[in-house]
DNA sequence: TGCTGAGTTAAACGAACGTTTGATCAAATC
DNA sequence: GATTTGATCAAACGTTCGTTTAACTCAGCA
């Protein structure tokens, strides 16, 4: 118990201003932390790999992070805060249940695209046994549920035999705003006939899909 | 360069036969191994752990699966070949475009519910850098392309603006029904309303939003 | 009966792991 | 100008990693 709540923000002073520090050694770490965990996975990924990789010390990530788990947990908050804050603007719109969907759908795939390393780290680190993470991720996942709860399943559930719970459609929705994203590695070694979506298209093309089904003209 | 290609089938024996070898190291092995790695993936999973969990000597994943990778791989074989199995028997009946989806969806979100550390494994582990592995997955993903080009993009293209592409459809289908089983850890400590799906009514519930929309009757 | 070979074992290999330490540097503060 | 403070560094900490080796057990077979 000597030195506690070493790191916890470390970057409360002028923008660069260190010794021989270019730009921000924090969020080069953070950057190539995500890249590297997406690519190669969060276990498989070492500290001096990342260190090199950020051009870092590698005592640097535990300055700033406190371990290598803190260093995690950061990546997922900044991955599900934005993406819980998406939701909450599309959400809460005053508009029609159609277009509040339409525009999560738009909007999140969108969010997803800009941040495909943080969703593939925030997907497939999931099922971690670490007690801490696990935590860390069902806190967010609660906001969301109770978002898409009162939004998108009280006005859905009205006419059907079963209601839909936000336990089933917020994993779903989830799941399949992500699919291009996290099967791309494999999907591009498919040979694919020239099919490439822009996320635009790919993103309108799935709320069509959500919405109406797929046999929708059949 | 001395004693090459160790592994590769090493259970051509009577059912059990050794020594003190109660039922099957190898089968123990993968088991644990597909436990072990769903809960806490592969880069954080030791062999001692693994081959304590497994109750056999840590000498023994070497000697049968030649290495760590080739457990990995040999798992993803063992998931893939049945997901590819389950797809043709349900995609290639003769009978219309609908009852294909819909009995697809449904074995296949049977098999994912009776193999699901295989399938977390499956997914959450499909970014790997390593060329071997992922190429390996790609090798499977093509057959599924295929599979499903014919047998659900090209009839349910007729009548649509933009073609249906399996590069789309393939990760999203797959995604879908594997979210349930994906975000488990997550869900289960959300404290659910007791809105407890079986597999059986998940499977019906994806079914009929994956064919109608969730605007079916709104 | 004695060989063969797959299964099993304990022990060790070097390498890499995450983390900690103590010194050093330069800007901020007084 | 002396002091403080956050950032950076090289080096080392003890541990654990995946893999290999060599010896041993014992059923099957000639």
């Amino acid at each position: 118990m000597k030195s506690e709540v070493k790191h916890e923000k470390r970057k409360n002073r002028q923008p660069s201003g260190k010794g021989r520090g270019d730009v921000d050694s924090r969020q080069r770490i953070l950057e190539a932390a995500v890249a590297l965990f997406a690519r190669n996975g969060y276990g498989t990924t070492g500290m001096r790999e990342l260190a090199s990789a950020a051009n870092v010390n590698l005592a640097m990530v535990n300055y700033f992070f406190g371990s290598k788990k803190g260093l995690l947990k950061e990546i997922l908050d900044d991955f599900f805060s934005g993406y819980l804050r998406v939701a909450r603007e599309q959400l809460q719109r005053e508009v029609g249940t159609r277009e509040k969907l339409e525009g999560f759908i738009v909007e999140a795939v969108r969010y997803f695209g800009k941040h495909r390393d943080g969703l593939v780290v925030a997907i497939t680190e999931l099922p971690h046994d670490d007690p801490e993470v696990i935590e860390h991720k069902a806190a967010w996942g609660r906001q969301m549920m109770a978002l898409l709860g009162e939004a998108l399943c009280e006005p859905l559930s009205a006419g059907r035999e079963r209601p839909l719970s936000p336990q089933l459609i917020g994993p779903l929705l989830t799941s399949m705003m992500a699919s291009r994203f996290l099967f791309a590695p494999v999907t591009e070694r498919l040979g694919n006939g020239g099919a490439e979506f822009s996320v635009e298209d790919y993103a309108r093309e799935l709320s069509a899909l959500v919405l109406d089904g797929l046999l929708r003209d059949n």
